[in-house]
DNA sequence: CTAATGACCATTA
DNA sequence: ATAATGGCCATTA
């Protein structure tokens, strides 16, 4: 598995969103110190090797579902399944749902 | 080494 | 409100 340091430290920040909740790219990327590398922590989700990884609850920060909702079409399903509400491709509650990493 | 890609974000029209 | 533009980062070809 070869991976990065800036990957293990997306995929550990992911893996401190709880169920029911959602973060997203930009919260990620401010929680590993590289606030505008958001893109980057989209590539890192992409590759996303970690299955205990809930990659599904990262979302855009306009509370969109963001990518890979066409191809799977299961985030959202994911989502909803995790208690996360869903209305019309985005939260619903997208601030209550939001939890900051720290 | 340079160039291109992508699950993004913010600003501007 | 949506659409387009620029910028930023890491990985891959």
């Amino acid at each position: 598995m070869q991976l990065t340091d800036f990957e293990k430290s997306v995929y550990n920040a992911c893996s401190k969103i709880r169920k029911g909740r959602v973060s997203t790219y930009f919260e990620i990327a401010k929680a590993i110190r590289n606030p505008k590398a958001s893109r980057a922590v989209g590539n890192a989700l992409n590759k996303n090797p970690f299955r205990s990884v809930p990659c599904h609850r990262v979302v855009c920060s306009d509370g969109k579902l963001g990518g890979f909702v066409n191809g799977p079409r299961k985030k959202k399903s994911l989502l909803e399944q995790e208690g996360v509400a869903i209305e019309k491709g985005r939260i619903a509650d997208f601030k209550n749902a939001f939890q900051p990493l720290c």
